[in-house]
DNA sequence: TGATTATATCGTACATATACGATATAATCA
DNA sequence: TGATTATATCGTATATGTACGATATAATCA
């Protein structure tokens, strides 16, 4: 009978911890969760979540740079979309909490 | 056709993210997940997790005070549990992505 | 080419989170 | 009662996160 969790185990979840740390923010959370509709540029989405265009950069990049997010440049648009599927599942089990 | 978030949808994000900030920790995840089986005392999840006894008092405190768990006193035991059914299903999530 | 637009980056001030050692509280035991 | 055990709390040093203003980069337009 194994008590002690395996190494594995605190490593997972060091990992899923640093996933949800980037998903853990208000701004963020409302981006993927229009992101999961269609992709959107950083303008589109700094509007929308009423915030300043380089905060709104910001947090696009720190999603991005975990791989959550993928970005798609067209001329000096940076359309950003989805990249890691799994957050979807993971908005849906947040929605049916707080909405 | 709106496109404007709704105030309560970032007030909700806002109340989501505190949830997820509170579970983003490898210690607090961990926590979470062996709590979904049964309940358990500070110094057991200490133990199992590693992690100095305050430090551990400290991350189940910190859950209790945000309504994800509930604690039972039991003599000088205080045995923690689920108080956030919701838990069980984003921790499913967490565990179908990073296992 | 110069102006405009979209995005990214940088430095920084400030807040929050975390771990740690020391100690307090409170129940139980010898 | 005094010692032990389980848990909680406190002060603090350090790290990390966040927002902001200013500016850089790079594409497009007149």
């Amino acid at each position: 009978m194994q008590i002690t969790p395996s190494h594995t185990s605190l490593d997972s979840m060091t990992l899923a911890a640093e996933c949800l740390k980037a998903i853990a923010h208000p701004v963020r959370l409302l981006m993927i969760e229009l992101l999961l509709d269609h992709r959107m540029t950083v303008g589109e989405l700094a509007i929308i979540c009423k915030t300043p265009q380089n905060v709104a950069s910001e947090h696009l990049l720190k999603l991005k740079d975990r791989g959550l997010l993928k970005v798609e440049r067209e001329g000096r648009n940076a359309y950003y979309s989805i990249a890691e599927p799994g957050l979807r599942s993971i908005i849906q089990c947040i929605q049916a909490r707080f909405r």
